[in-house]
DNA sequence: CACTTGACCTGTCCGC
DNA sequence: TGCGGACAGGTCAAGT
């Protein structure tokens, strides 16, 4: 589910909410959720003071003083969602009818502070794990080495995107896009987005593009990922910002879900096919084919 | 190595 | 209304 847009707004909000909160408590279904011992829970989250959020391609780091940190990956349908208030409103209460009801079953960890406020892990389909790491050994963790660049750090620029395309000739733009560690945080619907914008066909070869459309598919990410990031993300199906709010940025997509409708450039229906796996939405007017796969 | 496919899970939607 | 199959925003392991 959340791609770095979606990732980087709830970094935002738990950076607000949380930071300086103590942990009084902590409750999980299962190991895959939180595959910590309890010794670690007890010596290293409980008691410990938060003190910093930390957002790294698709994952959160929460830091705690105790030189242990929390890593997250909510995967597909992975939420984090803070609730300061004790009372719970239950179903069909006006204000906020997705985290109304929480704790609920797909509820897979509950931290506890100490002022009564928590904040729940929900996950529907148990894809997503948080774990504690010693802090400074997190940037050694496999996912994390792998990892590419951070697009929007201001020194990403297109000739690194090209070195970063370099081993990676033969495959379509698409599959390249989602692989992280190309470039870090561009999941299914930033890529379909990013290539609308710069009209690149999604399976175009890797090897065929020129400096130009590579130029043009840098502007393009950076730009759909600022624009979402200020729209608060995209709720397709499960995401929910810190606060359980859901993410406006769907309402401005161009192709991502807008099959059968008009390519808001050149009027075209806009086609959805499969690609690398995914579903893939494209405009088979404006996103030319050169060497394509597929 | 580069690249592809299936598995991990639950829920929902669509066609019969 | 019921049932089977396909599909869903991500990553891995295992295959070619």
């Amino acid at each position: 589910m959340p791609e770095l847009p979606e990732v980087e707004t709830i970094k935002r909000g738990l950076t607000r909410l949380i930071t300086g909160k103590h942990v009084s408590g902590v409750e999980f279904d299962t190991l895959k959720s939180f595959p910590n011992s309890m010794a670690d829970v007890d010596n290293f989250l409980i008691n410990s003071k938060i003190t910093d959020v930390k957002r790294r391609g698709k994952a959160l780091t929460i830091d705690l003083d105790t030189g242990y940190s929390l890593v997250i990956h909510l995967k597909m349908t992975g939420q984090l969602v803070y609730r300061a208030d004790k009372v719970n409103f239950g179903a069909g209460h006006p204000t906020d009818s997705l985290i109304n009801a929480l704790p609920d079953k797909s509820t897979r960890v509950t931290i506890n502070f100490t002022d009564g406020s928590r904040l729940y892990f929900n996950d529907q389909r148990k894809f997503g794990w948080m774990r504690l790491h010693p802090t400074v050994f997190v940037p050694d963790i496999e996912f994390f080495k792998k990892l590419g660049p951070e697009p929007l750090e201001k020194d990403f620029s297109w000739q690194d995107l090209k070195s970063r395309l370099a081993s990676r000739q033969r495959t379509s733009i698409k599959a390249a896009l989602l692989d992280q560690t190309v470039i870090a945080g561009v999941g299914n619907i930033y890529a379909d987005e990013s290539l609308w914008g710069a009209k690149i066909y999604p399976g175009t070869t890797v090897g065929a593009l020129k400096d130009s459309d590579i130029k043009r598919l840098h502007a393009s990410l950076i730009n759909v990922l600022t624009l979402s990031i200020d729209r608060g993300g995209s709720t397709d199906r499960n995401y929910v910002n810190a606060e359980g709010k859901k993410g406006s940025y769907l309402e401005f997509a161009n192709v991502f879900r807008r099959q059968n409708q008009p390519c808001p450039r050149c009027g075209t229906i806009i086609i959805k096919t499969r690609l690398a796996g995914r579903g893939t939405h494209y405009c088979p007017h404006c996103q030319v084919m050169k060497s394509a796969l597929v």
